[in-house]
DNA sequence: GCGCCACCCGGTGTATACATTTCGGGCTCG
DNA sequence: CGAGCCCGAAATGTATACACCGGGTGGCGC
């Protein structure tokens, strides 16, 4: 217990309201648990018990069960023998790995996506843009990081190689939540300068080379920003315990 | 059914005999269909009926399903509504993004990997190739296959990015299955000359780059031996059909 | 003889009952 | 007074009953 802050004790549940006491999917259930993780309403840690899902979405917890295993293999929660589904907490090691990861394909992603977008589609990521910046304007923070996260999955889910296409979307999901447990109190997460406005553009002109090296350092500062000095866990319980001199 | 041969006609349960009669965990139910897929023994298209698998392991549905929901995360079976489970087929498109993703995660999991490996790791790795070659000499082709699997796996495994490590295992398997899908009647699938020696060699020199170019040319030369004209599908349909001349 | 329709069977989809485990509060004993 | 044990609430793990769907087949009508 000492390495983690616990965060919310009863059950966050208030983040997933919308559809009450509507006969679910466990694709609907997936869905809305996927997208509290992404827009940071369900943070990481927070827990979520079968039954209250059950009840909350009006279904058994054979549908919960389902939707929380298909979350699990997507590593969006964790889920040990006997204990409550939590929302994944990933370690610094991991983390790093992540971004490492993630600066891959999504480079490749955007190499590969350079240049082959329709005009309508080029308007709807302009678009995605526009709100994002004007979300940050106005002080949405909430909004903004919905546009934000979207660019990134907008960019994936057009990519013309869709097995990339999904890994991109999973790594953007991952990178969210530890973006969530690792950012400095009162960092601007993800609104970089206008990278996501000068990413669109390079993307629009067919420059994949530029646009993948953009992406490439926009998640290098990203991750720089991140508070990830290890200093937790087994280091500071030998430090506590230490008699003191 | 015109597009498909359409495979065992029962139910392929022999090929996961071994643990009969003993409860299984979902995970080892998992794991015994994981790997009978990626030695090729579950052919793509093989069923995979509930009830039956509940018999064969001796457990109920309910696990079964869960560890068929797991696969279908991963892309290892399909599963539709109302359907049995069936051991994916991805098309042709698909297979080829399978093949460049693949060269890009395991381009730079043999980066990672390289020169980071212990000598008793090197030792465990030579010996991997050693009895690939062997079981090739002697015709076992099932072993072959096998211990192929395992090379690209093992690397995988003790990639320092067990992020990109995880992907790219996802990616072999799937690369496994569109191998049995497509491979021309008589190739011997995935085994190139000696690539898989030099690779361990170039790893255990710590030479990243060249290990990594050497994995991208031993995919793209495994791609160039599948059969990949499409030809099949809707298009044969529309011939069949065309009133002839 | 040839189609069409109703039935039946084998499969998955969902809910629910029951077993098992975990965690915490409070009692008891040293 | 404190440590340890016991027990119960609440969660998950598993099995099972039943509803529903889809495909194949046999009979019936034309």
């Amino acid at each position: 217990m000492a390495t983690a802050p616990d965060s919310g004790k009863p059950t966050a549940a208030q983040a997933l309201a919308p559809d009450r006491h509507r006969k679910a999917s466990d694709q609907s259930i997936y869905d809305a648990i996927y997208e509290a993780v992404l827009t940071q309403r369900l943070p990481p840690g927070s827990r979520l018990p079968e039954v209250a899902l059950s009840e909350l979405f009006g279904v058994s917890r054979s549908i919960i069960r389902k939707a929380l295993t298909r979350l699990a293999s997507d590593h969006v929660i964790e889920q040990r023998p006997n204990q409550m589904a939590m929302v994944a907490r990933p370690d610094v090691e991991e983390t790093r790995q992540i971004f490492a990861a993630r600066r891959l394909v999504e480079g490749e992603v955007m190499r590969l996506t350079a240049g082959t977008l329709s005009k309508a589609r080029l308007q709807e990521l302009k678009r995605l843009v526009k709100d994002e910046k004007s979300a940050h304007q106005s002080g949405r923070d909430q909004d903004r990081v919905h546009c934000s996260m979207e660019v990134h999955r907008f960019l994936a889910r057009h990519c013309p190689n869709q097995v990339l296409g999904r890994m991109m979307r999973e790594l953007v999901l991952r990178t969210s939540i530890v973006i969530a447990l690792y950012k400095s109190p009162g960092m601007s997460a993800c609104f970089l300068g206008d990278d996501h406005a000068r990413l669109a553009e390079l993307i629009a002109q067919g420059k994949g080379d530029q646009a993948a090296d953009l992406a490439h350092r926009h998640l290098r500062a990203l991750e720089d920003l991140l508070d990830l000095n290890e200093a937790d866990t087994t280091i500071d319980l030998a430090r506590i315990l230490r008699p003191e001199t």
